[in-house]
DNA sequence: TATAGTCCTTCCAGTAACTGGAAGGTAAAG
DNA sequence: CTTTACCTTCCAGTTACTGGAAGGACTATA
């Protein structure tokens, strides 16, 4: 799978997803007779992850730890799982912070004269 | 209250708050004798609202704009109150894609042999 | 009251993570 | 064939901070 239709799928822009092959955090599964970047499905399950992650605050560098248990978690070592152990905490912190800021917002919204 | 505590109590740091002032998002309540910024209650209640919605994508001319909600309720436009409509759906959407990253971190941190 | 230490100020340079655009090659449609 | 839309690399610009220097202000202790 090409480029765009990569983008489309995972939600991200055709820049972004070449700046993540570029600093090699998600680099194509291969690349055509053109130079063409390609893409297959366990690529595009990385990609999606990942946006997840940075819409969600994690850095790229947090990424690449985390991607490295999403690859291969049999040899993940007990540092990456503490690891991930401990962005899934803030990870539930979020979900409290977001719930608040929902209510927030959602409280003005109501309120307001509009 | 300074601006060393009102970065403790609400959780940005000292340089953020003084990037804001800087940029006119959240301007001191006043200054002290000495030139040093002072903030209210109210201002440490913007700040807050600034930092959950700038943790959770929000830009900083969209912050603006629900600020403008925020200290006015009275004189918001339809226009204002169709913007926050709209960011409180991208909320929703964000609490959905928040847990599902929840849920694929939770099943790799207990599948891995760490 | 001196002085050490920790605040505060402004200003300017650097960073992270994109983002836009130029210049040029490739591919699919008419 | 040619037009249009896509791909490539490279380089410059943007957003939202972030670090650090230089210097003034407050506070605790000797």
């Amino acid at each position: 799978m090409k480029i765009s239709d990569a983008a489309l799928k995972v939600g991200l822009t055709v820049k972004t997803i070449r700046y993540y092959s570029d600093i090699g955090l998600v680099t194509p599964t291969g690349r055509n007779a053109a130079g063409y970047r390609d893409y297959d499905h366990s690529a595009l399950k990385k990609l999606v992850f990942i946006r997840r992650a940075r819409e969600f605050g994690f850095s790229i560098d947090e990424c690449r730890d985390l991607l490295d248990l999403y690859e291969d978690q049999n040899r993940s070592s007990a540092d990456v799982k503490h690891f991930a152990s401990l962005r899934l905490r803030d990870i539930e912190q979020k979900q409290k912070e977001l719930q608040l800021l929902h209510d927030e917002l959602s409280h003005l919204v109501q309120s307001c004269k509009g």
